[in-house]
DNA sequence: TCCGTCGGGTTGATGTGTCAACCCGACCCG
DNA sequence: CGGGTCGGGTTGACACATCAACCCGACGGA
């Protein structure tokens, strides 16, 4: 509460160590899903909440809840996914268009899962093993909880004041 | 080994609480950082490095090593601070130019580092506490270790076969 | 009815990251 | 001397993210 705002030793040694294990993680992860299948960490993302649906069609702003992505950055990455072809913008009757995953994307995320799941499993969850796995399953909850409660609703949306 | 690639549930909730966490915790660093200081992640990243040498210049090679970037971006992004006059490339006698630290950038730095700091302390080293931190330290190290054991450098400089 | 504003969505400008190609001096081997 | 090739560094093209501005239909007063 009133400590200093500065980390100790041990504390900056831990989050540079978390720091680094997370970027050397993200781009191996990232660099075998481009370079074996041609997807990117977005693409992925994307086509998993579409599979996952068993419709395998979302309204944008679903999809916009569902990774938290900004609605500008999701309209923009699924207009470039729609020109490869992994997706389609169908405009039903309704107001809105939905998205829908194609044919293509379908079988690019089929092809590409399990490999990535296995690489999860190899350089993230197997190392950490089952309890300190729980363990951090935890702490990232209530990190996500403290951070979303500080800030409620008034980082993003630009709070200049009271009323 | 032989397991199979997917993961069960619990493995998959802790990873996805993981990432969720992960994306939270960066965009809040990041954006606080950008709105009160005007500088990225990026930004930061290399004013820690020159203002913790102590003369204030490095090689660019060596903030390579230091932030694990690939040359072109380093590159890059030095050229960009320097038009914002963060930085300064010093074409010394030697062959290669020293990155030099500014007044600005100094100034910069200084006036953000505490602020910064003291969010990584509420929103992620208090989170966790000391006993939990020291356990993640580890685990990072570990995952780090795997990772560059795997690939010790095969996977980015694209190697065909041997010799 | 008119006006404000809100939610879902697109657009354009700009800043940032990635890849591949290149430059150039140093070094090695023949 | 002539040619690899290696390390440090730059460049250009392109993919991607972010921000602010806008479009438009729906809703809610007054």
């Amino acid at each position: 509460m009133s400590k200093e705002p500065w980390l100790d030793d041990d504390e900056q040694k831990a989050w540079r160590s978390y720091l680094l294990m997370n970027r050397t993680l993200e781009t191996h992860l990232e660099r075998h899903l481009q370079r074996e299948f041609g997807l990117s960490k977005s693409d992925f993302e994307i086509l998993v909440n579409l599979s996952e649906s068993q419709s395998g069609r979302m309204r944008a702003f679903e999809l916009s809840r569902a990774t938290q992505w900004e609605k500008s950055r999701l309209s923009h990455h699924l207009s470039r996914m729609e020109k490869r072809g992994l997706i389609r913008k169908e405009s039903c009757e309704a107001r809105y268009p939905e998205i829908a995953i194609t044919e293509e994307g379908m079988a690019a995320i089929k092809e590409c899962a399990p490999a990535h799941a296995a690489r999860v499993r190899e350089f993230f969850v197997d190392v950490f093993g089952p309890d300190r796995l729980a363990v951090l399953g935890e702490v990232s909850d209530e990190i996500v909880e403290t951070i979303t409660a500080h800030c409620d609703n008034d980082c993003p949306p630009e709070v200049s004041g009271q009323s």
